[in-house]
DNA sequence: CTTTAAACTTAGTCATGTATAAATAAAAGT
DNA sequence: ACTTTTATTTATACATGACTAAGTTTAAAG
Protein backbone atom coordinates (compact mmCIF):
# COMPACT_ATOMS: atom_id res chain seq x y z
CA UNK A 1 0.00 0.00 0.00
CA UNK A 2 2.79 2.25 -0.48
CA UNK A 3 1.96 5.68 -2.32
CA UNK A 4 3.73 6.32 -5.48
CA UNK A 5 5.52 9.63 -5.23
CA UNK A 6 3.59 12.29 -7.06
CA UNK A 7 1.73 10.40 -9.30
CA UNK A 8 -0.58 8.88 -6.08
CA UNK A 9 -0.44 5.46 -7.58
CA UNK A 10 -1.13 2.66 -5.21
CA UNK A 11 0.73 -0.43 -5.39
CA UNK A 12 -0.88 -3.92 -4.17
CA UNK A 13 0.85 -6.06 -1.60
CA UNK A 14 1.86 -8.38 -4.25
CA UNK A 15 3.79 -5.83 -6.12
CA UNK A 16 5.48 -4.66 -2.99
CA UNK A 17 6.42 -7.98 -2.39
CA UNK A 18 8.08 -8.69 -5.66
CA UNK A 19 10.04 -5.27 -5.12
CA UNK A 20 11.05 -6.37 -1.61
CA UNK A 21 12.45 -10.10 -3.20
CA UNK A 22 13.97 -8.64 -5.58
CA UNK A 23 15.47 -6.32 -3.52
CA UNK A 24 16.62 -8.79 -0.98
CA UNK A 25 17.67 -11.17 -4.09
CA UNK A 26 19.98 -8.74 -5.34
CA UNK A 27 22.87 -8.25 -2.40
CA UNK A 28 25.25 -6.17 -5.57
CA UNK A 29 23.57 -2.88 -6.05
CA UNK A 30 24.24 -3.56 -9.65
CA UNK A 31 23.22 -7.29 -9.89
CA UNK A 32 20.43 -8.70 -11.63
CA UNK A 33 17.81 -11.67 -10.94
CA UNK A 34 16.37 -14.36 -12.96
CA UNK A 35 12.62 -14.80 -13.16
CA UNK A 36 12.76 -18.50 -12.04
CA UNK A 37 14.67 -17.60 -9.01
CA UNK A 38 12.28 -14.60 -8.35
CA UNK A 39 9.19 -17.05 -9.07
CA UNK A 40 10.50 -19.68 -6.76
CA UNK A 41 11.12 -17.36 -3.86
CA UNK A 42 7.37 -15.59 -4.25
CA UNK A 43 6.19 -18.64 -4.84
CA UNK A 44 4.32 -18.37 -7.71
CA UNK A 45 5.11 -19.89 -11.15
CA UNK A 46 7.38 -18.60 -13.35
CA UNK A 47 5.01 -17.50 -15.80
CA UNK A 48 3.27 -15.23 -13.11
CA UNK A 49 6.38 -13.42 -12.56
CA UNK A 50 6.91 -12.66 -16.08
CA UNK A 51 3.44 -11.02 -16.22
CA UNK A 52 4.39 -9.36 -13.12
CA UNK A 53 7.62 -8.03 -14.35
CA UNK A 54 5.65 -6.60 -17.32
CA UNK A 55 3.34 -4.33 -15.33
CA UNK A 56 6.46 -3.31 -12.63
CA UNK A 57 8.05 -2.30 -15.59
CA UNK A 58 5.59 -0.39 -16.91
CA UNK A 59 5.01 0.95 -13.44
CA UNK A 60 8.59 2.02 -13.85
CA UNK A 61 9.84 -0.10 -11.07
CA UNK A 62 12.05 -2.49 -12.36
CA UNK A 63 15.01 -2.37 -15.16
CA UNK A 64 13.66 -5.81 -17.11
CA UNK A 65 14.36 -7.24 -20.56
CA UNK A 66 13.27 -10.54 -21.33
CA UNK A 67 15.32 -13.49 -21.38
CA UNK A 68 17.84 -10.99 -19.25
CA UNK A 69 16.96 -10.73 -15.77
CA UNK A 70 15.58 -8.14 -13.16
CA UNK A 71 16.70 -5.33 -11.45
CA UNK A 72 15.32 -2.60 -9.35
CA UNK A 73 14.98 1.07 -10.86
CA UNK A 74 15.30 4.04 -8.65
CA UNK A 75 12.03 4.33 -7.63
CA UNK A 76 11.84 0.48 -7.01
CA UNK A 77 14.78 0.24 -4.97
CA UNK A 78 12.47 3.15 -2.29
CA UNK A 79 9.68 1.09 -2.32
CA UNK A 80 11.73 -1.99 -1.40
CA UNK A 81 13.39 -0.27 1.43
CA UNK A 82 10.30 1.71 2.71
CA UNK A 83 9.56 -2.06 3.34
CA UNK A 84 12.26 -3.41 4.55
CA UNK A 85 12.42 -0.68 6.80
CA UNK A 86 8.60 -0.97 7.97
CA UNK A 87 9.34 -4.74 8.49
CA UNK A 88 12.60 -4.78 10.63
CA UNK A 89 11.04 -1.58 12.87
CA UNK A 90 8.00 -3.72 13.18
CA UNK A 91 10.32 -6.66 14.29
CA UNK A 92 11.79 -4.15 16.89
CA UNK A 93 8.31 -3.14 18.26
CA UNK A 94 6.57 -6.09 18.53
CA UNK A 95 9.71 -7.57 20.50
CA UNK A 96 10.33 -4.59 22.89
CA UNK A 97 7.05 -3.01 23.19
CA UNK A 98 4.39 -5.91 23.15
CA UNK A 99 6.77 -8.81 24.53
CA UNK A 100 6.68 -11.02 21.39
CA UNK A 101 8.97 -14.18 21.39
CA UNK A 102 12.08 -13.77 19.26
CA UNK A 103 10.26 -16.29 16.58
CA UNK A 104 6.91 -14.98 16.77
CA UNK A 105 7.89 -11.79 15.29
CA UNK A 106 8.57 -12.46 11.48
CA UNK A 107 5.02 -13.49 10.12
CA UNK A 108 3.92 -10.81 11.43
CA UNK A 109 5.70 -8.32 10.68
CA UNK A 110 5.49 -9.88 7.12
CA UNK A 111 1.78 -9.16 6.60
CA UNK A 112 1.49 -5.79 8.75
CA UNK A 113 4.77 -3.97 6.72
CA UNK A 114 2.19 -3.82 3.60
CA UNK A 115 -0.69 -1.96 5.96
CA UNK A 116 1.23 0.38 8.39
CA UNK A 117 0.80 4.19 7.50
CA UNK A 118 3.91 6.76 7.51
CA UNK A 119 2.95 7.91 10.55
CA UNK A 120 2.86 4.09 12.22
CA UNK A 121 6.61 3.94 10.92
CA UNK A 122 7.46 7.69 12.37
CA UNK A 123 5.72 6.76 15.65
CA UNK A 124 7.11 3.63 16.15
CA UNK A 125 10.67 4.53 15.75
CA UNK A 126 10.22 7.20 18.01
CA UNK A 127 8.77 5.03 20.52
CA UNK A 128 11.81 2.62 19.99
CA UNK A 129 14.31 5.47 20.13
CA UNK A 130 15.27 5.85 16.13
CA UNK A 131 16.61 2.28 16.45
CA UNK A 132 19.55 1.07 14.12
CA UNK A 133 19.85 -2.25 14.15
CA UNK A 134 16.77 -4.80 14.44
CA UNK A 135 16.54 -7.60 17.47
CA UNK A 136 18.31 -10.13 14.76
CA UNK A 137 21.28 -7.07 14.39
CA UNK A 138 20.13 -6.62 10.85
CA UNK A 139 20.08 -2.58 9.55
CA UNK A 140 17.81 -0.38 9.30
CA UNK A 141 17.34 2.01 6.69
CA UNK A 142 16.49 5.70 8.57
CA UNK A 143 13.42 7.72 7.40
CA UNK A 144 15.18 8.57 4.47
CA UNK A 145 15.92 5.18 3.26
CA UNK A 146 19.71 5.74 4.27
CA UNK A 147 21.19 2.50 6.30
CA UNK A 148 23.57 3.00 9.07
CA UNK A 149 27.08 3.16 8.69
CA UNK A 150 28.27 -0.64 8.24
CA UNK A 151 29.75 -2.17 11.35
CA UNK A 152 33.22 -4.43 10.80
CA UNK A 153 31.02 -7.73 11.19
CA UNK A 154 32.62 -11.19 10.06
CA UNK A 155 30.51 -14.43 9.70
CA UNK A 156 31.55 -17.21 12.20
CA UNK A 157 33.14 -18.98 9.42
CA UNK A 158 35.38 -17.02 8.37
CA UNK A 159 37.28 -16.46 11.71
CA UNK A 160 39.77 -18.79 13.28
CA UNK A 161 39.89 -20.16 16.79
CA UNK A 162 40.71 -18.04 19.64
CA UNK A 163 38.95 -14.90 18.08
CA UNK A 164 36.60 -12.77 21.10
CA UNK A 165 33.73 -10.99 19.65
CA UNK A 166 30.16 -9.83 20.44
CA UNK A 167 27.83 -10.84 17.92
CA UNK A 168 26.26 -8.38 16.16
CA UNK A 169 23.64 -10.10 13.38
CA UNK A 170 21.98 -12.85 13.25
CA UNK A 171 20.78 -13.30 9.39
CA UNK A 172 17.91 -15.65 9.56
CA UNK A 173 14.07 -15.57 10.12
CA UNK A 174 13.86 -19.62 10.65
CA UNK A 175 11.62 -20.46 13.39
CA UNK A 176 13.87 -23.34 14.69
CA UNK A 177 17.12 -21.73 13.95
CA UNK A 178 16.24 -18.91 16.35
CA UNK A 179 14.56 -20.86 18.90
CA UNK A 180 17.89 -22.77 19.20
CA UNK A 181 19.84 -19.75 19.60
CA UNK A 182 17.57 -17.85 21.69
CA UNK A 183 17.25 -20.85 24.08
CA UNK A 184 21.42 -20.85 23.83
CA UNK A 185 21.89 -16.90 24.54
CA UNK A 186 23.46 -16.60 21.34
CA UNK A 187 21.72 -13.37 20.17
CA UNK A 188 22.98 -9.53 19.44
CA UNK A 189 24.77 -8.56 22.47
CA UNK A 190 26.39 -11.54 23.55
CA UNK A 191 30.41 -12.26 23.51
CA UNK A 192 31.76 -15.23 22.53
CA UNK A 193 35.18 -17.17 22.30
CA UNK A 194 35.67 -19.36 19.09
CA UNK A 195 37.11 -22.21 20.47
CA UNK A 196 37.85 -24.75 17.16
CA UNK A 197 36.63 -23.85 13.75
CA UNK A 198 36.26 -27.30 12.10
CA UNK A 199 34.36 -28.72 9.03
CA UNK A 200 32.31 -30.46 11.53
CA UNK A 201 31.43 -26.56 12.38
CA UNK A 202 32.41 -23.92 15.14
CA UNK A 203 32.61 -24.90 18.96
CA UNK A 204 31.91 -21.28 20.86
CA UNK A 205 32.34 -20.46 24.13
CA UNK A 206 29.75 -17.84 25.87
CA UNK A 207 31.57 -15.00 27.55
CA UNK A 208 28.65 -14.21 29.88
CA UNK A 209 28.63 -11.30 31.82
CA UNK A 210 27.15 -12.25 35.01
CA UNK A 211 29.19 -15.25 36.24
CA UNK A 212 26.62 -18.00 36.32
CA UNK A 213 26.52 -19.17 32.66
CA UNK A 214 30.36 -18.27 32.15
CA UNK A 215 32.01 -21.04 30.05
CA UNK A 216 28.58 -22.80 28.44
CA UNK A 217 30.41 -24.00 25.24
CA UNK A 218 28.51 -25.18 22.42
CA UNK A 219 29.09 -26.91 18.35
CA UNK A 220 27.27 -24.64 16.00
CA UNK A 221 26.77 -26.67 12.82
CA UNK A 222 28.27 -24.77 9.72
CA UNK A 223 25.49 -23.67 8.19
CA UNK A 224 24.20 -22.13 10.70
CA UNK A 225 27.63 -20.49 12.29
CA UNK A 226 27.67 -18.92 8.52
CA UNK A 227 24.27 -16.75 9.42
CA UNK A 228 25.95 -15.63 12.64
CA UNK A 229 28.43 -12.48 12.64
CA UNK A 230 31.15 -11.49 15.30
CA UNK A 231 32.49 -7.84 15.91
CA UNK A 232 35.75 -7.92 17.45
CA UNK A 233 35.45 -7.00 20.92
CA UNK A 234 35.59 -8.04 24.96
CA UNK A 235 32.86 -7.88 27.19
CA UNK A 236 33.43 -4.64 29.22
CA UNK B 1 -8.00 -12.35 7.11
CA UNK B 2 -10.02 -14.14 9.86
CA UNK B 3 -9.86 -17.54 9.87
CA UNK B 4 -13.04 -19.46 9.70
CA UNK B 5 -13.55 -22.23 12.38
CA UNK B 6 -12.19 -25.42 12.08
CA UNK B 7 -12.88 -25.36 8.14
CA UNK B 8 -10.01 -22.75 8.02
CA UNK B 9 -11.30 -20.99 5.63
CA UNK B 10 -9.82 -17.57 5.03
CA UNK B 11 -11.84 -13.97 4.15
CA UNK B 12 -10.96 -11.52 2.11
CA UNK B 13 -10.46 -7.76 3.48
CA UNK B 14 -13.83 -7.37 1.04
CA UNK B 15 -15.52 -10.22 3.03
CA UNK B 16 -15.25 -9.06 6.35
CA UNK B 17 -16.05 -5.44 5.48
CA UNK B 18 -19.18 -6.76 4.81
CA UNK B 19 -19.96 -8.52 7.10
CA UNK B 20 -18.88 -5.79 9.63
CA UNK B 21 -21.37 -3.13 8.01
CA UNK B 22 -24.17 -5.46 8.16
CA UNK B 23 -23.29 -5.76 11.95
CA UNK B 24 -23.18 -1.58 12.65
CA UNK B 25 -26.25 -1.21 10.46
CA UNK B 26 -28.71 -3.59 12.33
CA UNK B 27 -28.69 -1.68 15.79
CA UNK B 28 -31.35 -4.35 17.01
CA UNK B 29 -29.89 -7.86 16.17
CA UNK B 30 -33.06 -9.19 15.00
CA UNK B 31 -33.09 -6.53 12.37
CA UNK B 32 -32.13 -6.42 8.95
CA UNK B 33 -30.36 -4.38 6.20
CA UNK B 34 -31.07 -3.88 2.30
CA UNK B 35 -29.11 -4.04 -0.24
CA UNK B 36 -29.06 -0.15 -1.42
CA UNK B 37 -27.62 0.96 2.03
CA UNK B 38 -25.08 -1.49 2.47
CA UNK B 39 -23.57 -0.83 -0.97
CA UNK B 40 -23.54 3.06 0.05
CA UNK B 41 -21.94 3.00 3.44
CA UNK B 42 -19.56 -0.07 1.80
CA UNK B 43 -19.05 2.66 -1.51
CA UNK B 44 -20.11 -0.08 -4.10
CA UNK B 45 -22.91 -0.08 -6.81
CA UNK B 46 -25.58 -1.79 -5.02
CA UNK B 47 -25.10 -4.98 -8.00
CA UNK B 48 -21.81 -6.02 -6.49
CA UNK B 49 -23.54 -5.89 -2.79
CA UNK B 50 -25.92 -8.67 -4.39
CA UNK B 51 -22.95 -10.47 -5.97
CA UNK B 52 -21.16 -10.75 -2.64
CA UNK B 53 -23.92 -11.37 -0.67
CA UNK B 54 -24.47 -14.35 -2.74
CA UNK B 55 -21.10 -15.47 -1.49
CA UNK B 56 -21.16 -14.87 1.78
CA UNK B 57 -24.78 -16.67 1.70
CA UNK B 58 -22.76 -19.83 0.63
CA UNK B 59 -20.29 -19.40 3.46
CA UNK B 60 -23.14 -19.59 5.53
CA UNK B 61 -22.30 -16.15 6.68
CA UNK B 62 -25.57 -14.19 6.47
CA UNK B 63 -29.08 -14.74 5.89
CA UNK B 64 -30.03 -13.64 2.84
CA UNK B 65 -33.44 -13.59 0.58
CA UNK B 66 -33.39 -12.09 -2.37
CA UNK B 67 -35.20 -8.98 -2.13
CA UNK B 68 -35.95 -9.27 1.36
CA UNK B 69 -32.32 -8.11 2.95
CA UNK B 70 -29.65 -9.55 5.02
CA UNK B 71 -28.38 -10.03 8.20
CA UNK B 72 -25.82 -12.10 10.29
CA UNK B 73 -25.66 -16.06 11.47
CA UNK B 74 -23.93 -16.54 14.09
CA UNK B 75 -20.93 -17.16 12.83
CA UNK B 76 -20.87 -13.52 10.58
CA UNK B 77 -21.48 -12.32 13.85
CA UNK B 78 -18.64 -13.46 15.04
CA UNK B 79 -16.43 -12.25 12.02
CA UNK B 80 -18.15 -8.65 12.27
CA UNK B 81 -17.65 -9.06 16.37
CA UNK B 82 -13.85 -10.07 16.49
CA UNK B 83 -13.27 -6.81 14.12
CA UNK B 84 -14.88 -4.73 16.15
CA UNK B 85 -12.90 -5.77 19.05
CA UNK B 86 -9.67 -5.48 16.77
CA UNK B 87 -10.39 -1.78 15.80
CA UNK B 88 -11.35 -0.34 18.86
CA UNK B 89 -8.55 -2.10 20.72
CA UNK B 90 -6.48 -0.84 17.63
CA UNK B 91 -7.83 2.54 18.77
CA UNK B 92 -7.20 2.41 21.96
CA UNK B 93 -3.70 1.25 21.64
CA UNK B 94 -2.11 3.35 18.72
CA UNK B 95 -3.50 6.66 21.12
CA UNK B 96 -2.48 5.28 24.22
CA UNK B 97 0.85 3.61 23.38
CA UNK B 98 2.07 5.40 20.18
CA UNK B 99 0.57 9.01 20.99
CA UNK B 100 -1.93 8.78 17.99
CA UNK B 101 -3.93 12.11 17.86
CA UNK B 102 -7.59 11.69 18.74
CA UNK B 103 -8.52 11.71 14.98
CA UNK B 104 -5.65 10.07 13.31
CA UNK B 105 -6.97 6.73 15.14
CA UNK B 106 -9.84 5.78 12.77
CA UNK B 107 -8.56 5.28 9.50
CA UNK B 108 -5.23 3.35 10.63
CA UNK B 109 -7.96 0.71 12.54
CA UNK B 110 -9.79 0.78 9.93
CA UNK B 111 -7.25 -0.78 7.66
CA UNK B 112 -5.56 -2.91 9.96
CA UNK B 113 -7.88 -4.01 12.11
CA UNK B 114 -8.16 -6.65 8.92
CA UNK B 115 -4.67 -7.96 9.03
CA UNK B 116 -3.37 -8.48 12.56
CA UNK B 117 -3.49 -11.61 14.52
CA UNK B 118 -4.87 -13.03 17.57
CA UNK B 119 -1.56 -12.81 18.83
CA UNK B 120 -1.61 -8.52 18.34
CA UNK B 121 -4.93 -8.75 19.76
CA UNK B 122 -3.83 -10.35 22.93
CA UNK B 123 -1.06 -8.27 23.39
CA UNK B 124 -2.55 -4.99 22.88
CA UNK B 125 -5.22 -6.06 25.53
CA UNK B 126 -2.94 -7.27 27.64
CA UNK B 127 -0.86 -3.92 27.42
CA UNK B 128 -3.92 -1.86 27.67
CA UNK B 129 -4.95 -3.78 31.23
CA UNK B 130 -7.78 -5.50 29.06
CA UNK B 131 -9.89 -2.09 28.86
CA UNK B 132 -13.74 -2.08 28.64
CA UNK B 133 -14.21 0.84 26.92
CA UNK B 134 -12.02 2.57 23.52
CA UNK B 135 -11.14 6.24 23.62
CA UNK B 136 -15.01 6.97 22.05
CA UNK B 137 -16.10 5.24 25.07
CA UNK B 138 -16.92 2.61 22.64
CA UNK B 139 -17.84 -1.01 24.68
CA UNK B 140 -14.98 -3.32 23.53
CA UNK B 141 -15.99 -6.96 23.40
CA UNK B 142 -14.03 -9.27 24.98
CA UNK B 143 -11.58 -12.28 24.32
CA UNK B 144 -14.63 -14.39 24.47
CA UNK B 145 -17.12 -11.47 21.94
CA UNK B 146 -19.12 -10.42 25.02
CA UNK B 147 -19.62 -6.71 25.70
CA UNK B 148 -19.20 -5.53 28.97
CA UNK B 149 -22.35 -4.67 31.08
CA UNK B 150 -24.42 -1.97 30.06
CA UNK B 151 -23.60 1.82 31.42
CA UNK B 152 -26.64 3.70 32.30
CA UNK B 153 -25.88 6.17 29.34
CA UNK B 154 -28.71 8.70 28.00
CA UNK B 155 -28.10 11.10 24.77
CA UNK B 156 -27.49 14.67 25.37
CA UNK B 157 -30.51 15.46 23.12
CA UNK B 158 -33.29 12.79 25.73
CA UNK B 159 -31.89 15.38 29.34
CA UNK B 160 -33.14 18.24 30.62
CA UNK B 161 -31.12 21.83 32.17
CA UNK B 162 -29.93 21.52 35.35
CA UNK B 163 -28.67 17.40 34.49
CA UNK B 164 -24.94 17.09 35.52
CA UNK B 165 -23.17 13.68 34.23
CA UNK B 166 -20.06 12.74 33.18
CA UNK B 167 -19.45 12.01 29.04
CA UNK B 168 -18.99 8.20 28.58
CA UNK B 169 -18.83 8.02 25.15
CA UNK B 170 -18.97 10.02 21.75
CA UNK B 171 -20.28 7.95 19.14
CA UNK B 172 -18.79 9.38 16.15
CA UNK B 173 -15.40 8.50 13.73
CA UNK B 174 -16.14 12.24 11.88
CA UNK B 175 -12.79 13.82 11.71
CA UNK B 176 -14.37 17.55 12.07
CA UNK B 177 -16.40 16.70 14.53
CA UNK B 178 -13.71 14.90 16.81
CA UNK B 179 -11.09 17.66 16.28
CA UNK B 180 -13.77 19.91 17.54
CA UNK B 181 -14.84 18.05 20.46
CA UNK B 182 -11.10 17.57 21.42
CA UNK B 183 -10.17 20.96 21.56
CA UNK B 184 -13.34 21.63 23.66
CA UNK B 185 -12.56 19.19 26.11
CA UNK B 186 -15.80 17.31 25.74
CA UNK B 187 -14.20 13.57 25.41
CA UNK B 188 -14.81 10.35 27.75
CA UNK B 189 -14.45 11.70 31.47
CA UNK B 190 -15.07 14.79 31.64
CA UNK B 191 -18.05 16.08 33.65
CA UNK B 192 -20.78 18.70 32.28
CA UNK B 193 -23.66 20.31 33.09
CA UNK B 194 -26.77 20.94 30.63
CA UNK B 195 -27.37 24.61 31.24
CA UNK B 196 -30.02 24.98 28.60
CA UNK B 197 -32.00 22.24 26.11
CA UNK B 198 -33.38 23.81 23.17
CA UNK B 199 -34.18 23.67 19.31
CA UNK B 200 -30.51 25.41 18.38
CA UNK B 201 -28.67 22.59 20.21
CA UNK B 202 -27.77 21.78 23.68
CA UNK B 203 -25.48 24.40 25.72
CA UNK B 204 -23.00 23.09 28.24
CA UNK B 205 -21.25 24.00 31.19
CA UNK B 206 -17.84 21.95 31.82
CA UNK B 207 -17.30 20.99 35.05
CA UNK B 208 -13.39 21.17 35.21
CA UNK B 209 -11.75 18.94 38.02
CA UNK B 210 -8.55 21.29 37.90
CA UNK B 211 -10.65 24.99 37.91
CA UNK B 212 -8.95 26.98 35.44
CA UNK B 213 -11.12 26.11 32.82
CA UNK B 214 -14.36 26.22 34.71
CA UNK B 215 -17.54 27.28 33.29
CA UNK B 216 -16.36 27.41 30.05
CA UNK B 217 -19.56 26.74 28.13
CA UNK B 218 -20.76 25.57 24.84
CA UNK B 219 -23.72 25.28 22.39
CA UNK B 220 -23.39 22.00 20.52
CA UNK B 221 -25.73 21.75 17.38
CA UNK B 222 -28.22 19.48 18.04
CA UNK B 223 -26.92 16.98 15.50
CA UNK B 224 -23.43 16.70 17.28
CA UNK B 225 -25.24 16.72 21.03
CA UNK B 226 -27.05 13.54 19.73
CA UNK B 227 -23.88 11.67 19.02
CA UNK B 228 -22.90 12.58 23.20
CA UNK B 229 -24.21 9.93 25.73
CA UNK B 230 -23.39 10.88 29.43
CA UNK B 231 -24.07 8.76 32.93
CA UNK B 232 -25.43 10.86 35.74
CA UNK B 233 -22.78 11.79 38.64
CA UNK B 234 -20.70 14.91 39.74
CA UNK B 235 -16.99 15.10 39.73
CA UNK B 236 -15.17 13.62 42.66
C1' DC C 1 28.53 -25.38 -35.40
C1' DT C 2 24.84 -28.21 -33.97
C1' DT C 3 22.27 -30.37 -30.40
C1' DT C 4 19.99 -30.35 -26.16
C1' DA C 5 18.54 -28.98 -21.59
C1' DA C 6 17.31 -25.30 -18.83
C1' DA C 7 15.28 -20.85 -18.38
C1' DC C 8 11.95 -17.98 -19.86
C1' DT C 9 7.82 -16.17 -22.30
C1' DT C 10 3.29 -16.42 -24.68
C1' DA C 11 -1.39 -17.92 -25.00
C1' DG C 12 -5.36 -19.15 -23.07
C1' DT C 13 -8.17 -20.01 -18.30
C1' DC C 14 -9.87 -19.15 -13.89
C1' DA C 15 -11.42 -16.85 -9.46
C1' DT C 16 -12.26 -12.35 -7.14
C1' DG C 17 -14.32 -8.23 -6.70
C1' DT C 18 -15.76 -4.64 -9.05
C1' DA C 19 -18.82 -1.96 -12.78
C1' DT C 20 -22.87 -0.78 -16.18
C1' DA C 21 -27.12 -1.65 -18.43
C1' DA C 22 -31.30 -3.92 -18.69
C1' DA C 23 -34.88 -6.62 -16.52
C1' DT C 24 -37.81 -7.68 -12.62
C1' DA C 25 -40.01 -7.39 -8.06
C1' DA C 26 -41.97 -4.65 -4.37
C1' DA C 27 -44.03 -0.52 -2.62
C1' DA C 28 -46.62 3.64 -3.08
C1' DG C 29 -50.17 6.77 -5.21
C1' DT C 30 -54.36 7.63 -7.18
C1' DA D 1 -56.88 -2.50 -9.29
C1' DC D 2 -53.52 -0.10 -12.16
C1' DT D 3 -49.68 2.61 -12.84
C1' DT D 4 -45.46 4.65 -11.41
C1' DT D 5 -41.39 4.75 -8.74
C1' DT D 6 -37.89 2.68 -6.23
C1' DA D 7 -35.21 -1.27 -4.81
C1' DT D 8 -33.09 -5.06 -6.28
C1' DT D 9 -31.36 -8.59 -9.25
C1' DT D 10 -29.48 -10.71 -13.61
C1' DA D 11 -26.42 -10.59 -17.42
C1' DT D 12 -22.28 -9.18 -19.17
C1' DA D 13 -17.73 -7.14 -18.91
C1' DC D 14 -13.26 -5.67 -16.98
C1' DA D 15 -8.85 -5.65 -14.09
C1' DT D 16 -5.84 -8.29 -11.11
C1' DG D 17 -3.04 -12.01 -10.04
C1' DA D 18 -2.68 -16.52 -10.30
C1' DC D 19 -2.32 -21.20 -13.17
C1' DT D 20 -1.12 -24.83 -17.06
C1' DA D 21 0.46 -26.08 -21.45
C1' DA D 22 3.02 -25.08 -25.25
C1' DG D 23 6.42 -22.53 -27.72
C1' DT D 24 10.88 -19.78 -27.79
C1' DT D 25 15.45 -18.20 -26.41
C1' DT D 26 19.78 -18.87 -24.35
C1' DA D 27 23.61 -21.22 -22.89
C1' DA D 28 26.23 -25.30 -22.36
C1' DA D 29 28.10 -29.70 -24.35
C1' DG D 30 29.60 -32.22 -27.86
Amino acid sequence: MIILDESKKILSESQEDYLKQIYLLIEDPQGIVGTQALAERIGVAPASATAMLHKLRALGLVHYAEYRGVSLTESGRKVALELLRHHRLLESFLQTALGYGWEEVHDEAERLEHYISETFETRMALWLGEPEFDPHGDPIPNADLVFPVVRTETSLTKLGAGFEGQIVRVATQDRDELNLLSHLHLLPGRFVKIAESGSNGVRLNVLNVDTSRQGNHFLIPLSLAARIFLQEGQPS
